[in-house]
DNA sequence: AAGAATGAAAG
DNA sequence: CTTTCATTCTT
């Protein structure tokens, strides 16, 4: 079904649409423009002389859209996103991304801009070599491309997904040259020939060999992967067999690779290394199923042209939750594979800081874990029959025994969650940073642990490579400098602030005021009576701040109902500049440390005013509403509606006040407000 | 593949 | 002004 592709034009019309076309896209890195971050560099003139060489061709080569771009290098915020999101996941564990990034959005807004310096700072420079590795690079390329290289366009047969690794960064676009453009020295990993795999795939075998734990030794393998990666000779296979070497390219493929657990579907798959000419993540099923299934590694590394259309925008507005749960009936089951499940189980226990693998104990309680798992959804074997993979997947995915850790990680059940949960534990910087915090913040032994389990170091050091880990990379030279080149990059980039989450607590309660709007705004008050969701219609199609200003005192002052508008899309509206915050207050008092005990004193007594602005109304729906299937907080029976009305008015009204009182002159907005309600300003100086 | 955010750059 | 696309990863 998905066959439909990439474009929800059709294949045909594909080609023709002015559409840019879709490129492949590798994430740049520093290590590309060594030059750019003054690090020392000897023999790898020529790679830079290649470099510039090539970068200047790209523009006239312009190439196939095979070719893959660079991607564009990081801003501030997205720097500071990646630096923060494991924390805001931390804090809330049941939070999903979207509402992750909302958070590291109103975290960013509060900064003070000598906060942001550091990140602005970095994404310049990171900028700035990029720019300098990709002279005259453009930020959209240009559209006038009609030709489509049928090279990319894997579409029509998802089977086949082709990993264009070629000697990607775009200094290579040397690879041209060679007489065999379409061949390119790209990887297809689907259709991997082992020979021009090469020394990849030596690395790849060279890291099947024996560890009795598969967990661990799976862990063992991917480490030994990356450090061998840089380490051994053979590290500097070429990709290209014929064409320029590559050797930098096939190094830093492979930290891509790894950075991205790209291997991860050989690494922990070693049952099926024999098929991994065909499909050495996934071994061919002959359902559907895998015909359309995605490693979420291809996911990270498919072009992502994103065509948007805003129209469309109104029409999804509601997301039946029927829909989704027909979805999830419907969703094929991945092949996954046991030993990532494994993995998988492992990591939540060690996030949770329960299972240390020297303890016995834990050993069995992970096996525990693992016998647990084949009933679970998450669970699937790769080479598991056609039918039992369909009852899979009707099976239901609410299967208690398998929430392992709930609480700290969230309810984890499908198997898309736990693929997430790789990401973000294992292979993603969201595992590294998230053990950072762990480590910044004094938590739990989370770390100590899967050092322990002698995995995370590994992966650790790859990514992070410490002073204390001299010996690794001293292999060859360019290896050698790579590694400093890598360790410069991400040190840099660890030594980036990470802010603490109290920190904006603080912050967000200090600017929790209202509006920057001008005073003197004019608001129809009349929109104050609207119902939310028409009010929101009414944005949809008015993008005026003076209307999103509204929006937002709307959706601040009537929480009760502002959770069913909050279901559409709340995409920028307005430029966040003018528009302050509105930060969780749970009752709009002022102090600065009660954000923690409010959640607490919510536990306990659970009154009614204090679901007007449960937090996490604030970010998403849905985890309001799976908060209230797990922790039903139900009204007192004698409360009637219209005495919780009128508490709920009487809560808006102190909470508006606080508003006022906290600006030296009311805002406009909020004296309307009083006023459509007819309650006296006065009441606010009473109250004070 | 959409989407949640900010921001740089380009159309 | 509007679009695109960098980040993450869940749905």
């Amino acid at each position: 079904m998905k066959s439909g592709g990439r474009s929800k034009e059709p294949p045909v019309a594909g080609e023709i649409t002015g559409k840019r076309p879709k490129r492949k896209c590798l994430q740049w890195h520093p290590l590309l423009s060594k030059k750019a971050l003054d690090f020392s560099e000897e023999e790898e003139e020529d790679d830079e002389e290649e470099l510039e060489k090539v970068s200047v061709q790209k523009d006239e080569v312009e190439e196939d859209s095979s070719e893959q771009r660079a991607r564009r290098p990081m801003n501030a915020f997205l720097l500071f996103c990646k630096r923060h999101r494991s924390l805001v996941r931390q804090e809330h564990p049941r939070l999903d991304n979207r509402g992750a990034t909302k958070i590291l959005a109103d975290w960013w807004a509060v900064l003070e801009p000598n906060e942001k310096q550091k990140y602005t700072d970095m994404a310049k420079e990171y900028k700035d070599a990029f720019m300098k590795a990709n002279p005259g690079y453009k930020w959209c390329p240009t559209t006038s491309k009609p030709v489509k290289s049928p090279s990319y366009q894997t579409v029509g047969n998802p089977r086949k997904k082709v990993w264009s690794f070629s000697c990607n960064s775009p200094k290579d676009s040397t690879a041209k040259k060679v007489p065999k453009t379409n061949s390119l020295p790209q990887l297809n990993f689907a259709m991997a020939d082992p020979t021009k795999m090469g020394g990849l795939s030596m690395l790849l075998l060279a890291g099947e060999h024996a560890l009795t734990n598969r967990e661990v030794g799976a862990c063992h393998r991917l480490g030994g992967l990356i450090k061998s990666a840089f380490m051994s000779p053979q590290s500097s296979l070429s990709v290209a067999p014929e064409g320029k070497p590559c050797k930098q390219s096939a190094l830093f493929q492979l930290a891509e690779v790894s950075r991205f657990g790209f291997c991860l579907g050989f690494t922990l798959n070693p049952d099926h290394y024999p098929h991994m000419h065909t499909s050495p993540l996934c071994p061919p099923s002959p359902t559907s199923t895998s015909t359309d299934t995605t490693p979420p590694q291809q996911n990270r590394h498919a072009s992502r042209v994103k065509k948007k259309s805003k129209k469309k925008e109104a029409a999804e507005s509601n997301h039946s939750e029927i829909s989704s749960s027909a979805k999830q009936v419907n969703k094929k089951c991945n092949h996954s594979e046991t030993n990532m499940d494994s993995i998988f189980s492992t990591i939540e226990a060690v996030a949770s800081g329960a299972w240390a693998p020297t303890d016995d104990k834990n050993k069995k309680r992970m096996q525990t874990c693992l016998g647990n798992l084949p009933k679970k959804k998450c669970k699937t074997k790769c080479n598991i029959s056609p039918a039992k993979e369909e009852e899979r997947g009707k099976e239901s995915h609410s299967d208690p025994a398998f929430e392992l850790n709930t609480e700290n990680r969230g309810s984890r059940k499908s198997e898309r969650s736990c693929k997430g949960a790789l990401y973000k534990t294992l292979v993603s910087e969201g595992m590294l940073t998230s053990l950072r915090a762990n480590i910044d913040r004094g938590k739990k032994g989370a770390f100590r642990a899967f050092d322990d389990a002698n995995w995370s170091h590994e992966s650790w050091t790859m990514s992070n490579i410490g002073p204390n880990n001299p010996k690794k990379l001293k292999k060859s030279k360019s290896k050698d400098d790579l590694g400093k080149l890598e360790e410069e990059f991400e040190k840099k980039f660890n030594s980036l602030p990470q802010f603490s989450p109290v920190t904006f607590d603080k912050k967000g309660i200090a600017v929790s005021t209202l509006i920057k709007a001008k005073p003197n705004e004019k608001v129809d008050s009349r929109l104050w009576n609207i119902p939310p969701s028409t009010l929101q219609s009414i944005l949809k199609n008015n993008s005026s701040k003076r209307y999103l200003n509204v929006w937002r005192i709307h959706e601040y002052v009537q929480a009760p109902s502002s959770m069913e508008m909050l279901v559409g899309s709340q995409k920028r509206k307005a430029r966040k500049t003018k528009i302050t915050h509105l930060v969780r207050t749970a009752d709009g008092s002022v102090s600065a440390d009660k954000t923690k005990d409010l959640n607490q004193e919510q536990d306990k007594k659970p009154l009614p005013q204090q679901n007007l602005c449960n937090e996490k109304r604030c970010y998403s729906p849905r985890v309001e509403e799976a908060d209230r299937s797990t922790e039903p907080k139900e009204l007192p029976t004698f409360f009637s509606l219209a005495a919780l009305a009128e508490v709920a008015a009487m809560e808006n009204a102190h909470r508006m006040c606080n508003l006022l009182i906290l600006h030296d002159t009311p805002t406009t907005h909020a004296q309307q407000w009083f006023h459509f309600h007819n309650i006296p300003l006065g009441f606010c100086t009473q109250r004070n």
